[in-house]
DNA sequence: CACAAAATCCCGCTTTAGGGGGTATTTTTT
DNA sequence: AAAAAATACCCCCTAAAGCGGGATTTTGTG
């Protein structure tokens, strides 16, 4: 696939304004051919095998199938094939999902044509571009899960902790009892290896954790 | 110039992906046509009169002489025209600086063609659109020279407050007194109308005091 | 299922931070 | 010169913070 003329790109979006001038801008850019533009995905799905992209940009918010569950169906369609996610929401949960279920890329809308192209080209060759804020929350939820000391409970009570709440308050905004938020917060501190809100607040926000 | 037949528009940026890519988008859309589109101001000026725009999409991180420089120059030979800024800038002097200097409106490079045909729709009818991060920044900053009831040291101390840092830390951190401390910590309750740590953080976050 | 990890809860103790109220002096700004 | 901001000190009291210990229940994963 290194080697062929030209890339053969599919785009699914159903804002006409956004599909036709990602469309206009990739078509006139060499190497690159815009082979289909579909508004849903309930109308590419019959056409995508006979399109045969390399790449497929794809939105999120489709109406009907929604760009997420369609990833799934579209890789097995096509498994060899690369889908950027286009998208504006930048929700972690999202972002995760769609990376879990095969997308190569994940940019939000508001990213620049040429940008987009340098993606597809990144694409093909084998990397996994995303736009900052993306890879930003990316790195930060695969930091908080692989990388934190912290439970998520603590990890919480030290965030209400950095907003000034006391212990009586975070125990009723949490529900549970002050002498728990008291535990947590003692544990928080032999993680931490501190012993004060201040430090605690210091070298959680400086590792990322809260 | 509202009843024109076309709306005349020039753009200035220096990015040719951007400019063309702006530039055919606009050109597409009834009733607005690009008169030119030059890559600074320099090769600009000299057109500029003849083009006669009702509008110009005007870069910041102009070559030679900047956009802010060139509004002003702008203004001078065209008194009439409506100016859009165009930027990757979102820093709060610069914007204010640029509408300060006659700019009706002010985009970031991340937006859709689409908003900024909107936008030059409703410059011409007399609107100052903008972007909402831009919108944002410019509110904040008004908020923050005229709304804020707090001083620099009140806004100061409550941000390190907010750090989670008790009063002795801020004291030795500030060089001055624990009481001195107190007392400015007491204004701040006075003035935001609250009692406690928590809700002055609050309040101050959700008025964008700190 | 079984084991470990996480989350929950409780007691006693000491220190100190936080908040209320009042007053006053020195800079800085206008 | 007057106003606004920053500085500093006093007393009082409560509740929060932090330290020490121990215990149970829930959740998750092999």
């Amino acid at each position: 696939m290194y080697n062929k003329a030209v890339t053969r790109i599919a785009i699914i979006e159903d804002d006409e304004t956004i599909r036709e001038g990602y469309a206009y801008l990739i078509d006139h850019t060499s190497p690159y051919q815009v082979v289909n533009t579909y508004a849903s995905f309930e109308t590419a799905k019959h056409q995508l095998a006979k399109d045969n992209p390399d790449v497929i940009l794809l939105d999120i918010q489709l109406p009907g199938v929604s760009g997420i569950d369609a990833l799934p169906l579209i890789k097995k369609m096509l498994p060899q094939v690369y889908v950027i996610i286009l998208t504006v929401f930048e929700v972690e949960k999202t972002i995760l999902d769609a990376l879990a279920n095969g997308a190569s890329g994940y940019f939000t809308k508001n990213t620049p044509s040429a940008k987009i192209i340098d993606a597809i080209k990144e694409v093909i060759m084998g990397g996994g571009p995303m736009s900052p804020n993306v890879a930003r929350t990316v790195i930060r939820s695969l930091q908080k899960n692989f990388d934190s000391p912290l439970t998520k409970r603590e990890a919480q009570i030290l965030d209400l902790i950095s907003k000034g709440k006391d212990r009586s308050q975070i125990a009723s905004e949490l529900f549970i009892e002050v002498e728990t938020v008291k535990t947590h917060v003692k544990n928080i501190y032999i993680k931490l290896n501190v012993n004060s809100k201040a430090d605690a607040i210091k070298i959680a926000k400086a590792n990322r954790l809260i």
